[in-house]
DNA sequence: CGGTATCCCCCGCGATACTG
DNA sequence: CAGTATCGCGGGGGATACCG
């Protein structure tokens, strides 16, 4: 059986909200990531085939819409049943951010996602349109192929990417997955694991100085946990 | 794997509401369900061990708190994250009446989760305290198991059985599931369908008169649906 | 009343490979 | 880039029976 069998509006909504990955993808849609590949990259670990399963789904159920560029390509959105279901997604979010927070558990640090996150929220108004900005960020506790990511600020787009595109590295940020994502979502400061040694930075000092303002955080950050 | 590894809080707060019948078991518990039972009444289809599985998750998530009674029953109730929880849900069951009715499905279709729920929203203050009143709800549409049902209001308890409790029956609907469903969801009502004949009303002239009043309806009814 | 225990099925989902 | 196709398994969960 898949539905719950009841009339009840909440369970109408459980039906769809309640598939596996669904709200995430409602998520991952409302941040603004609108093909499918970018879908990917913020669900590393769903698989292509159950990816395009619930977007059919939630195409089905009215959530999501879709279209097919001339070119080809294909762009997801959310209709508007989607937005205001993604608004109830963010309030969820809240309420994990106060309540469902677990110490970071070592199997929810990734250095990819995190890496996606950032190069989703980095300001790119900080840095000058007309040059080019490339952001290397280490990894101190991965091997080789994670370890060296590239953040790439050109023409007002971001790039993220695990091989060095080859130009001159601007700024420099050594430090390890868990660091960077307590920083990044708000659970320390910058400023304190500067401190602690946990983070080094390197390059023009007034980067350096602004680091706070111009590597975003989560959306949940500014959230007070409540216990 | 059961999580989704990521640190994002709306993952977490997914790992905990996405599990199968959750989100309906917090329903149950802000409706005002406190013990095992009840929460069975109003949720028929979920079987006794995964009740009790699933209480347990969101005991361990801190959703659900659980008391023993002196006299040995058990209460359970939402603890502070888990109200907070609830009115994420009830917004869910807003967005459900908004986006997510079908026509009322056969499958959905339930006279026992319907007379519970009734039960539960009956205007009680409608009825004289020191008098006990019995309405006899009969389903034309089902044969004799489930077709009369009683329910007794006394001492300003409401009492829905499936049994004559053998007191007289001051009043009595005669109708079929889909159009009482319809009229507690409001998707139609009682006026209409009394006019065109889907529900007769037999008894004293002044709760005939009143029942828009004294039977109550869903949380949702006065939800205006979006499409 | 308030749950456990057990059994077993089935299909959701993860993994991998492949195509237009 | 944007997905499909296929396969196999694990365990979630439905059914039923049973205990305290």
């Amino acid at each position: 059986m898949k539905g719950y069998g009841q009339f009840c509006p909440v369970a109408k909504a459980a039906e769809i909200v309640g598939e596996r990955w669904s709200i995430l993808v409602i998520r991952e849609l409302a941040a603004g990531s609108d093909s499918f590949n970018a879908l990917r990259k913020g669900l590393p670990l769903l698989s292509p085939s159950l990816l395009s399963t619930r977007l059919k789904s939630l195409e089905s159920a009215g959530v999501v819409g879709k279209t097919t560029l001339p070119r080809g390509g294909t762009r997801y959105r959310l209709t508007k049943a989607g937005e205001e279901l993604a608004s109830i997604v963010w309030e969820l979010g809240t309420w994990g951010h106060r309540w469902a927070r677990s110490d970071l558990s070592e199997d929810d640090l990734d250095p990819s996602m995190l890496m996606w996150d950032i190069h989703r929220t980095l300001r790119k108004e900080y840095f000058d349109p007309e040059q080019r900005t490339v952001i290397l960020v280490e990894f101190t506790d991965y091997a080789s192929r994670l370890r060296y990511w590239w953040l790439v600020i050109e023409k007002g787009e971001v790039d993220v990417c695990l091989k060095d595109p080859g130009h001159e590295v601007s700024f420099q940020i050594t430090t390890d997955v868990r660091t960077l994502t307590a920083v990044w979502m708000g659970d320390s400061t910058m400023a304190r694991e500067i401190r602690r040694g946990s983070i080094t930075l390197a390059g023009p000092r007034q980067l350096k100085e602004d680091i706070g303002k111009w590597l975003g955080s989560n959306f949940y950050a500014s959230v007070k946990p409540a216990r």
